[in-house]
DNA sequence: TGATAGTGCGCG
DNA sequence: AAAGCGCGCACTATCA
């Protein structure tokens, strides 16, 4: 049969019509139908130019309504939509990027969306994407509709009989998956503020042979009581426990935190394979979508439905069944294959064992239990951050009235108006009115504007982006307030976490808006973190000798070069002099003594004489990990104007990054080494056995992108071990403790944050600390590190506590 | 008008 | 030819 190709309104300043006919890139579509042999004719949606580029509401409708009579005309069943026009006038919507070639059917007919073949001047992706059209039109034409799975087996659990045949089948290994009204179990309203409370609309359990579908009574067709759904869960939950039914899921930490959440029922302990998590280990670049992996894994038809149907809202119920019966049939068949591929590669698959699959069940735990805010303190900081920017508003009045928010106005008013020389410039060439430029500006304004842009940032970000998030719980008679943020297992490539939601890993250091994160009446929360990880992970695969003996030697090796360059540089004579004397109670000291007496005494004690020696370390950290993962002299220069408003010359420069090769005279053959691996192998490997794809660093010439790759090559083995090495702790606290004891809040790469009940805080806290030096996981994955790990406790409100020690003391004056 | 890309900044 | 790595979110500019 006959497909229509239905190209944009063409309007009258731009003919498209004309351009699909006449120039090679809007060729392209057809050209991809040819090549798929796929019989075609080409409409347009309306005879005639009209006037606008835009549809206006009026001109939707007419069209949407013409839309069946051009297919019936035509004598087509499927239509492939060219443009935005004709997308949005099926749709009602834009957004027709998002919907290239996921087809959509109405009235019988199936109805294609393809972005504009035009767009290939200036994206080279449309050539693809327009392919993927044409494929999808041979398939849906061939199978005169939307293809879909024949084997499905989909049972509707509805009554006595099917209800009989559901338990029985809750054996062995299952698939399990939800459909849900939302993505956050806690919602309320949606992003526009209309009342959308958060809703499980179906639940289904599957294998191979049969699909097993529950609607709940949030769906209208639900064939239950309130109650009788009720017990046939508490049935499901006793079959599950009883027969120990392993549950298989694609990112199941989703459906189980819903579970627990609507429901109570810990089904996470029953996770027993997750297929997203499997493919973020064996392909990170990739994405990791069920309906993606399933076509190109196990050539899966494209089941994909609009959202509505997804969220079980439209009465075609026999769709939303049918699509809930995909996801559980290839959940199941991708396992299988997921499985045999990772039986290739052991040593991924004992990451995915130890590490991914356990923390899945970890962190659907600690999301459901949240972070506590102190919601007095929210007010608090609310009221100041508005006082405050209300105040530097006032005060910035007077250099003219513009929103001082916006970039471009900003800086037409600095250096258009203020005719301020623009220090630096953005890369589209714009004058930068970024904080480093703002900082090189003379100019009474500049304190108020970095305040200004501060408090506003904050108010948006914590205050108000916090909001929709807060989830209220009444708890003895009072209310409390919890934020859930989501952690993405899979949402980095070195195996680091992601998270969001609010993204709690970017919470400001500033006490004001860190200490809003605390814990619940009757518990503590404490931090601890591992110090200085990557540096002693990166001295320990590098078998760097000085800076492995600075970590045995337990010397702070920020410190060590912060010193060390001072000394070569034979700077800083007075304070050096001073601060040594000062220490050792003398009144005269050599310069060469002075820098040993200071390496000696460490930071903390040489801040405590002269609060600058804070400064010079934070500079020195940032060189250590420059220079450590690549960072070359002419950053450096950047950096050490940006962030000291020190003028350093190319040379001083140049010999900075050359004096911490001497000082680290290991590393440069480490860096050769990885480079070499990861271009001999394409990847490189963690001491856990994850491997970092790299396919850039095989190019046989050199290019900016094998740059990249082979400084991810030296960066990723140290910052995914560190990460693991967190996350094995966590893993292990949890193992030791039930969850009347602890409850762990959040990790944020190299700490963790958990809540303690109150009696048992310094036993934890000792505890934590000593699994964070040495998890038994490290074992199991037969690694050994040639330095020392340390871990810091703090205990109390996030970014407010105090070491173990100080806590008991004021436990003891308390009384 | 609304989705996408770029910038800037918070964190490790 | 260009040279720290890894994120998420708010805001603006840009394009269709």
């Amino acid at each position: 049969m006959t497909v229509l190709v239905l190209v944009d309104a063409p309007t009258k300043a731009d003919d498209r019509r004309q351009k699909l006919f006449s120039s090679p890139e809007a060729k392209l579509l057809l050209k991809a139908l040819e090549r798929e042999d796929v019989p075609y004719k080409v409409a347009s949606l309306y005879p005639s130019p009209i006037q606008t580029k835009k549809l206006g509401k009026k001109d939707q409708a007419k069209f949407h309504d013409y839309l069946p009579h051009i297919a019936k005309k035509h004598k087509c069943q499927t239509v492939i939509l060219v443009g935005a026009m004709p997308f949005q006038a099926l749709t009602g919507k834009g957004g027709v990027t998002k919907a290239n070639a996921r087809p959509i059917e109405k009235d019988g007919l199936v109805y294609i969306p393809c972005v504009s073949p035009y767009a290939a001047t200036h994206d080279p992706k449309v050539g693809w994407q327009l392919k993927v059209v044409a494929m999808r039109a041979r398939e849906v034409n061939e199978f005169g509709g939307i293809p879909f799975e024949q084997d499905l087996n989909s049972i509707m659990v509805k009554d006595k009989k099917t209800i009989e045949q559901l338990l029985w089948a809750l054996v062995g290994e299952l698939s399990f998956d939800i459909e849900t009204s939302c993505l956050y179990p806690w919602q309320t309203h949606d992003d526009k503020g209309n009342e959308a409370p958060a809703q499980i609309k179906m639940i289904g359990f599957g294998t191979l042979k049969e699909q097993f579908h529950i609607l709940t009574p949030n769906h209208p067709d639900c064939p239950f009581t309130e109650k009788e759904y009720f017990d046939l869960l508490e049935d499901i939950d006793r079959a599950i426990t009883r027969n120990q039914v392993r549950l298989v899921t694609h990112n199941g930490k989703f459906d189980f935190l819903w579970i627990m959440a609507h429901y109570g029922f810990p089904w996470y302990e029953h996770q027993h394979y997750d297929t997203m998590l499997a493919h973020y280990l064996l392909d990170e670049n990739s994405r990791h979508g069920l309906k993606e992996l399933a076509q190109t894994l196990c050539g899966a038809p494209d089941w994909d439905v609009d959202k509505d149907t997804k969220k079980g809202a439209t009465p075609d119920l026999e769709k939303f069944v049918r699509y809930h019966a995909h996801d559980l049939y290839y959940t199941i068949a991708l396992k299988n294959k997921l499985v045999k591929m990772m039986n290739a590669e052991p040593r991924v698959k004992a990451v995915y064992d130890h590490i991914l699959l356990p923390c899945s069940s970890l962190f659907t735990e600690a999301e459901y239990d949240g972070v506590y805010i102190d919601v007095s303190k929210f007010d608090e900081a609310e009221n100041y951050l508005r006082n405050e920017l209300k105040q530097c508003e006032d005060r910035l009045k007077q250099w003219g009235s513009i929103e001082w928010g916006s970039p471009k106005q900003l800086a037409k008013l600095l250096f258009e108006d203020l005719g301020i020389d623009p220090p630096v410039m953005t890369e589209k060439g714009n004058p930068s009115t970024s904080e480093s430029a703002l900082n090189q500006i003379d100019h009474p304004c500049v304190g108020d504007l970095i305040k200004y842009r501060g408090a506003k940032q904050q108010l948006s970000f914590f205050i108000e982006g916090w909001k929709p998030f807060l989830h209220r719980r009444k708890i003895n008679g009072e209310w409390h307030y919890f934020l859930h943020p989501s952690f993405k297992l899979h949402g980095t490539v070195t195996g680091r976490l992601s998270c969001e939601h609010p993204n709690l890993q970017q919470v400001p250091r500033d006490k004001r808006i860190r200490s809003l994160i605390t814990a619940p009446p009757g518990w503590t929360l404490i931090e601890c973190d591992l110090s200085q990880i990557e540096l002693r992970i990166a001295a320990a695969l590098a078998e760097e000798r000085n800076m492995i003996e600075a970590f045995v030697r337990k010397i702070d090796v920020h410190w060590l070069t912060a010193i060390r360059e001072i000394e070569r540089g034979g700077g800083l004579k007075e304070l050096v002099i001073d601060t040594a004397k000062t220490w050792k109670q003398l009144k005269k000291i050599e310069y060469s003594e002075a820098i040993e007496v200071l390496l000696e005494m460490g930071p903390d004690a040489a801040a405590e004489i002269n609060a600058e020696w804070k400064e010079y370390r934070k500079k020195a950290k940032a060189i250590n990990f420059g220079y450590l993962y690549g960072m070359w002299w002419k950053k450096f220069k950047l950096y050490a104007r940006d962030n000291y408003g020190v003028e350093v010359t190319d040379e001083q420069a140049g010999a900075s990054r050359t004096a911490f090769f001497e000082l680290y005279p290991d590393y440069p053959e480490w860096h050769k080494r990885q480079k070499r691996l990861a271009r001999r192998d394409g990847y490189i490997e963690t001491l856990s056995g994850r491997k970092r794809r790299l396919p850039d660093a095989m190019s046989s010439f050199d290019s900016p992108a094998r740059g990249a790759a082979e400084r991810q090559a030296i960066n990723s083995p140290v910052q995914s071990l560190a990460n693991e090495i967190n996350l094995m702790a966590a893993l292990q606290l949890r193992n030791e403790y039930g969850r009347d004891k602890v409850r762990l809040s959040a990790t944020v790469h190299d700490a963790i944050l958990a809540c303690v009940k109150n009696e048992y805080v310094g036993e934890v806290t000792l505890r934590l600390l000593k699994i964070m030096e040495r998890p038994e996981l490290m074992d199991v994955l037969d690694i050994n590190l040639l330095v020392p790990i340390e871990a810091e406790g703090k205990v109390g409100p996030w970014g407010a506590g105090v070491s173990l020690k100080k806590w008991k003391e004021s436990l003891r004056v308390q009384g």
